[in-house]
DNA sequence: CGGAATCCATAGGGATACTG
DNA sequence: CAGTATCCCTATGGATTCCG
């Protein structure tokens, strides 16, 4: 936090977490991948009200983050498991504060 | 985190504490009142790439979120203080730790 | 000074259908 | 199974102008 920046910038780390969360599924998809690894068609049944374009959407933003990696098996049928790397599990700690700043501002409402 | 939850839903701590960052400014207006009560004015001067218009979105919605309050002082010209409430003091902490999160998310990349 | 009103451009989410 | 390809619609951000 230097006092400078005077505008939205992805290179300030607020704006890079946030950037990696955006979305309106991308927190949910993320809690899922925090239970275990899960295959596409896992992520899917996870979530039935996410349509196939948006969970795609989220996947390959996720990745571009560096936050999911994508491993795909050939065969009949193919399969492909999405797991959290490295740096995804760094979210988690921001995740459980999201969820207690979140509770304290609903009990202030 | 309760395990049925299938949507994004207003009612997820997580969601409330995300719902009242978002949009691309809010953060840098939250940190420009950390450090302070600031007229409209002094909001403007702070933030110079925000428009009258963003910058109005933006204070309704962290009005509507009960993390701003406004204060209005009549007279020639007229003054309106804003400053943060109990609860917007709250993010703070959240702030800090997306700064932590963001910053290892850089250097992982 | 501190906005509100208007208009515009774009991006994000969603529905549906199709493919390797 | 694991996506892609379209199409659409709304929300958000932004520029400009006007008002009490």
């Amino acid at each position: 936090m230097d006092g400078r920046t005077l505008e939205p910038h992805h290179d300030c780390p607020v704006e890079v977490a946030l950037e990696a969360l955006k979305g309106r599924w991308t927190t949910l998809v993320l809690r899922e991948l925090m239970h275990g690894d899960k295959s596409y068609g896992a992520l899917s049944q996870s979530l039935p009200k996410l349509s196939d374009k948006v969970l795609t959407d989220v996947l390959t933003h996720l990745r571009k983050c560096g936050v999911v990696s994508r491993t795909v098996f050939r065969g009949f049928p193919n399969r492909t498991l999405y797991r959290l790397t490295a740096t995804g599990w760094e979210i988690r700690p921001l995740l459980i504060e999201l969820y207690r700043t979140g509770l304290r501002m609903r009990k202030s409402c």
